[in-house]
DNA sequence: TGCCATTAGATAGCGCGCTATTTAATATCG
DNA sequence: CGATATTAAATAGCGCGCTATCTAATGGCA
C-alpha cells in the first residue's frame, strides 16, 4: 500500500466520522429547538413533507411516498406516524380504492403547528453560523456523496 | 422576511436533511462491510480508538476518554462496551487507584481483529467513489460545522 | 473525623433505524 | 375462476443515542 492510498483511506475514515459526529451534533441542536413543539427531528421532517405536499388541498400521502422523500421505510415510519397520530397532528386511514395503502393527512392542529414551526429554521441557521455559500457547497457535496453511496 | 433570508432558511433545512440522510446512507454501507466482523459502526469506532491509542503498550483507556474521542457519553458507551466485552474483544475492569474509573483494554482477539478490519476503509472509500480533494473539503466543512454547533 | 460537593460510570425509559418476517390486499396469468 | 406473485404496511427484535436519575468513590474543608 503506497502513501497516497494510505492517505486516502485515512481520509475516508475521517470523513465518515465527521459525518457521523456532525449529524449527532446537529440532532442535539434540533432536539433543543423542537422540544417546544414536542417533535423529534424525524417527526419534524415528516411534518415538513406534509406541510409542503399536502397543506393546500389536504391531499393524502401514502406511507411509502413519505418514505421516498425521506429515504426511510415502513419499519421506521409506521411507529413514528402512530406517535404523530396519537399527538393529534395527523390522521391515518386505509385508502378506499386500495386497502393496502394508508393515507396520511394533516389534522387542523397539524396544519396549525406550521406557524409555530416557522421559527425553527431561523434558530437552526443561527446555531450553524455559516455563510450561505458555505452551506450551499456543503449541501451539494453531501447530496453527491449520498447518491454515490446509494 | 426578505428573499435572501428566506433562501438562507431553506438552505439550512436542506443542509440538515442532507447531513441526516447522507449519514444514514453511510451507515448502511458500513453495516454491510462490518457484518463480517460482527461489529456495528459505533463499535468499530470504539475499536479504532483502542487500536490507535492502546495497541502498542496495552495502556487502558477510561470510558470517558473514549467518549471524548467520539463525542459520546457513558449512557451510550456502557452498554456498547459490555457488548464488545461479551464478544471477547475488550476487557473492562475498575481501576485500582480510583475505583470510579473503568479501564478498557484490548484482548488478544480484539488486537487480532485489527488485521481483518484493515480491508474496511478501502472498501468504504471505494463505495464513496470520491476524489481525495473532494473528501478533504467535505471533512473540513463538516468539522467546522460541528464545532459551531457544539 | 465527619460532612458535602464532585466525579465516573451505570441504569431506566424513549424514539429512531435497521433486518427479517408477517399479514392482507391486489395484480397477473393459465 | 383459481393459484401464484407482487405490493403496502405492520410487526418483532436489536443497537444506538439521548435525558434524567442513581450509585459509589473520591476530594475538600471545617
Amino acid at each position: 500500500m503506497n502513501d497516497r492510498t494510505d492517505t486516502l483511506l485515512k481520509l475516508d475514515l475521517q470523513v465518515c466520522f465527521a459525518l457521523y459526529s456532525t449529524n449527532l451534533a446537529m440532532a442535539k441542536v434540533y432536539r433543543k429547538l423542537l422540544r417546544e413543539l414536542d417533535l423529534t427531528y424525524p417527526q419534524y421532517l415528516v411534518m415538513m413533507v406534509l406541510w409542503e405536499e399536502s397543506a393546500d388541498d389536504n391531499a393524502p400521502l401514502s406511507v411509502s411516498r413519505i418514505g421516498e422523500r425521506l429515504f426511510l421505510d415502513s419499519a421506521t415510519l409506521t411507529p413514528l406516524l402512530k406517535r404523530l397520530e396519537s399527538a393529534g397532528l395527523i390522521a391515518r386511514r386505509r385508502a378506499a380504492d386500495d386497502e393496502r395503502r394508508v393515507e396520511v393527512r394533516l389534522t387542523d392542529p397539524g396544519r396549525a403547528l406550521r406557524e409555530r414551526a416557522e421559527a425553527i429554521p431561523e434558530a437552526a441557521a443561527c446555531a450553524s453560523q455559516c455563510e450561505p455559500e458555505e452551506l450551499a457547497a456543503l449541501k451539494k457535496q453531501l447530496d453527491d456523496l449520498r447518491q454515490k453511496l446509494q
